[in-house]
DNA sequence: ATGAAAGCGCTAACAC
DNA sequence: GTGTTAGCGCTTTCAT
């Protein structure tokens, strides 16, 4: 049955007669507990339903189907008791792998899995290379990106709304916008931070009145998230402050709405679905070549998306709704 | 190991002694092989990104934890074979029990599950209760709801912005539309449509701008999901229209971003976690009852969340951020 | 209260 | 090319 051609073709028939006849479906744990091997994997996220994760799984899904094998999503809800129960169940239910973006200090069950026989790959999330294969984006080159692309025309200032400087992604966009101001020779004094305790709308509207009664006539502001950038526009707006022209707005995550905004949203994007696309692929690797296996860190390039809220750098080309993309996603 | 409480106390220790230092984890697959039961079940929705279905995957995920049951995602991107494919693995896994949102015609493939052993139950979609169990959310109450509240000024003329008839939930609004003006005694004349390609901002954009084209002057503006409602607000901000005080506008679905829009929309509301709750609980009761169990469907109400969008019924209350809730969900 | 034995559905290794 | 066999890790039953 396995092995179709290796069996005469009448036995064949025969067998399919009755497999059909009896409605016989296989039992694929019977066959996993026999063989000792299985291809069923696990995508371990906080929050499947964000934009962020969900493209991430489709990409870990496409690419593990393309190989053979299924993956099952696990939402953690960003609680590392629910991660830490989701990590047992699938040690229990004896996942060949698991993709993981960690929420609690993981590291010690997964450490234990690993020398169970269970691949690991860290998601979104860089990894010490000799634990795990982990793939990952460059959260400081976005910021980068943003702030090049702000100074460009000779702004004196970049006010930078930014996040709990506590989340990885805050900590990083920031060294990155300072990076930039750097590289274009300003001083550091370039850069004005204003910050807020979650990435949301309502923040960020309240973060741009706060910007507004300090820095009355800003040019070029970047916020760490795309949602930020949605309230900062707002305030803008009812407080008159026209943009781009007057003031040039970058968000980051490129999320659907970011197209879809009052002002069309320049923002930098993540490519999440080749991010889940090479984690999956990672996996399946470290799953076949076995203990042979050399952990690997992938760090992928965010790039650019211009919208109507920054003026065009290049004015002879249309800006097309949904974004020109600036840049190329690079695999280090 | 399984029942700690019939066992000596010294042979328990010594048990647990062994299963530490080995880093003993059970093998659930085999459990379940022998004693051929098994406490997993599969979630199938066409999005979980969708922020509807996300919210009926948190509702069944919960309600199946209570039981010692664990749900497995698998989103079929509304693709039939996809969908089908996802059953097939899910039918030679030897789940429990599905619960599933099917976009095909999966009826067949699920009725020779249930028929292998495996419990079926749909999720936002009527079954006949003869085959299986379902759960639902009453879309032509809430079509109701919407046309009452938007007449309730004496309003001559409402306007729909409807999505495909092919869709069920659009049919249904509408029908739950026409039956609100209905019993207000109106004419059936009241109900003027126009009709969209796709439920997105848009769409919703260029629907308003027809419509304010036959109508210059409209009253009071139902829109079948809130993204056509966000369009359709923004185009009448742009033509100087204001909301709500020249034209109420109500969305249907009360996604997150309908209480963060520009003008926090009015909204019906649907109870996607109750929904996911009580579809785990009625697969788990099909599931332990085994042949015994009586299918049945449960159809819950839609409720009315009032936000800036439309004016307040009643006046002498706040209408806070968040939305008043106004009805209660109904199991019948 | 504990141990021994059978067997769930399948695959792999071997003989025919 | 085809049939037979042992055994994966566990639960269940039966004997002690």
């Amino acid at each position: 049955m396995n092995n179709p051609d290796r069996v005469a073709e009448a036995t064949r028939l025969r067998v399919q007669a009755v497999i059909d006849r009896l409605d016989f479906v296989p039992n694929r744990p019977a066959a996993d507990l026999r063989s000792g091997r299985s291809r069923m994997v696990a995508l371990v996220v906080p929050d499947i339903a964000n934009p962020f994760f969900a493209e991430v799984a489709r990409g870990a899904v496409a690419a593990a189907a393309e190989q053979g094998y299924v993956v099952v999503l696990c939402s953690s809800d960003g609680d590392p008791a629910k991660e830490d129960g989701y990590l047992e169940l699938l040690d229990e239910q004896r996942v060949a792998g698991v993709l993981i973006n960690p929420v609690g200090n993981a590291p010690g069950r997964l450490s234990r899995m690993r020398d169970h026989g269970t691949s690991v790959v860290f998601v979104d999330r860089a990894a010490r290379a000799s634990e795990f294969c982990s793939v990952a984006v460059d959260d400081v080159r976005g910021g980068e990106l943003a702030a090049e692309l702000l100074l460009r025309r000779g702004a004196r200032e970049l006010v930078l709304i930014n996040g709990p400087l506590a989340l990885r992604q805050c900590a990083d966009r920031r060294k990155g916008a300072r990076r930039g101001i750097e590289r274009l020779g300003l001083p550091s004094s370039t850069l004005v931070e204003f910050r807020t305790l979650s990435m949301t709308i309502q923040p960020g509207v309240e973060a741009a009145e706060r910007m507004l009664k300090e820095i009355p006539h800003p040019r070029s502001v970047f916020c760490t998230n795309d949602l930020l950038a949605i309230g900062v526009t707002r305030w803008l707006a009812k407080a008159g402050v026209s943009v781009p022209e007057q003031v040039e707005v970058v968000g980051y995550d490129d999320i659907e709405i970011a197209a879809e905004a009052p002002i069309p949203l320049t923002s930098i994007r993540q490519p999440k679905y080749e991010l889940g696309r090479t984690a999956a692929e990672l996996l399946v690797r470290d799953i076949e070549e076995g203990p042979a296996h050399r952990h690997q860190r992938v760090v992928f390039q965010p790039h650019l998306v211009e919208r109507d809220s920054t003026m065009d750098a290049t004015p002879d080309v249309t800006s097309a709704h949904p974004g020109r993309q600036v840049g190329v996603p690079t695999p280090a």
